[in-house]
DNA sequence: GTCTTAAGGTACGTTTTCGGACGTTCTAGA
DNA sequence: TCTAGAACGTCCGAAAACGTACCTTAAGAC
């Protein structure tokens, strides 16, 4: 995704950062707190107050819902495409319906809920890639409940790999069937088993704990349509380019940047 | 249903609206555009733009994710609780990501998307429960999705019925298996069923497209605890009160909120 | 090197839901 | 009043996923 680096957000790699001009970024890096986000920290408790938001730069972190009888699910994934606390723009006593942790470890810039509050108040540009995240959010979940609802599970498992290897460095998801189980809302045999058709056809290689994807666009091919439908979306939303390895020089939608 | 709007009669039901004081209210009355909502009446087609909101006065709509391969499912409810046409207030050229479409008849006050994004801009109070209302959805959505995930159809099925008889007049849902069925993903003849199961324990009972709702709190009991989390959590999001059967008073038909 | 344990492969019967079909009943419109 | 079609109840075999269990294997601790 090529942006052209300016002498301001060279440092950032986070998108929603970088998408801002010099002078909203100057009024807002006082407050960023770089941190290292390590694995299996929870950025949000589920039902607790939001203190502090994350724009991640890099690693992983999921959004998970709780069914109380039948364990968590994900409902959402945050790279270093967004920020984690959505709630802190939307009132002012924000807290998290979800569970926010960290899985793949990395760095993020941290910042007080309430000062991203008056932040996205009195800079337009933060104000509006934020909220446009929170539309990408939206349009995830429902997507991700629609897709809970129709598809099976081994073209759930391939979007899910996808979607989660197009949001980090490099092909290495460290992550345990057991995890991935949880995660999809299935049973682990149940990963296992859809997991290594996947290796015999040698879209990914599983070692412990472990999965290399090996064939990204061969992966994309065995995800199901929402797959598509999320990344289309999320570039329309967000005024970029899709991800998708196929996907056309899409014709900018209004507030493309220049590059 | 006969609502006689006399030129006094200017109070709101809309839950949004309601809350609203009156020098907000004042500036915001001029671009509310009273209508009607006709059954299957489509506010806003799937990836469209979005030039007009709406404020549900009566009547529920539902909005629909499309899976390509597997038709649509239900992702999100709207009654007099909330709008219809979040992405107005998320980005400058707002586009639906799902189908709106209204199930039950009633009446609404439409806006044009530019302007509630411009009184959301002047109007603190507006914003502030608009946005809240955005996290709402936010909530639904992914609670939504563990539900599709990992709860079975009865308690599904019993979940959405009492969350749709909470949002209307009256215990009458006008709607056919074959809707039903397609809101949750699954086949009609699943909903047959379960349906019968659930008129046989006296807790519904059915006509021609139409679900008569007897006994609320016996139906809620059989719903899965995703109805709780909602409920829950959009009471604290709202800053109102649960609309469950054993909540403090104020609680009678919808929550009453004074000014 | 050994030991411990988490991670993963596989198998069993069972439950849920599927896809499809067919027949019945009610309702709207000719 | 009659009729076509929508709405619904029911049934079938098939497929997917379930819950559970047992065993093997690899990684890290000592």
């Amino acid at each position: 995704m090529p942006v052209v680096p300016t002498a301001e957000n060279t440092s950032f790699r986070n998108e929603l950062l970088r998408a801002l001009p010099a002078d909203e970024l100057q009024r807002l890096r006082p407050h960023l707190v770089p941190v290292t986000l390590v694995v299996s920290q929870v950025l949000h408790e589920a039902e607790a107050a939001i203190d502090e938001v994350f724009f991640l730069e890099s690693g992983l972190a999921f959004l998970t819902a709780d069914t109380r009888d039948h364990g968590l699910v994900e409902v959402g994934t945050t790279g270093r495409d967004g920020f984690v606390g959505l709630p802190a723009l939307l009132s002012p006593e924000p807290f998290s319906v979800h569970r926010a942790f960290v899985q793949i470890p990395g760095r993020a810039h941290r910042l007080r809920a309430a000062v991203l509050r008056d932040m996205a108040e009195a800079l337009p540009t933060l104000r509006d890639r934020c909220l446009r995240y929170v539309q990408v959010m939206l349009m995830q979940n429902s997507q991700i409940a629609a897709c809970n609802a129709r598809h099976e599970l081994p073209e759930r498992l391939a979007r899910w790999l996808v979607m989660s290897r197009d949001r980090i460095d490099g092909d290495d998801l460290p992550m345990t069937q057991e995890f991935l189980s949880a995660m999809l809302g299935v049973r682990r045999a149940g990963i296992s088993v859809v997991a290594n058709a996947l290796q015999a056809q040698g879209l990914i290689r599983q070692s412990r704990g472990r999965i290399t994807v090996l064939d990204r666009a061969g992966l994309e091919g065995k995800a199901c349509t929402c797959y598509g439908m999320i990344e289309r979306n999320r570039a329309r939303i967000m005024g970029t380019s899709p991800r998708a390895a196929d996907a056309p020089p899409d014709v900018g939608q209004g507030t493309r940047r220049s590059q």
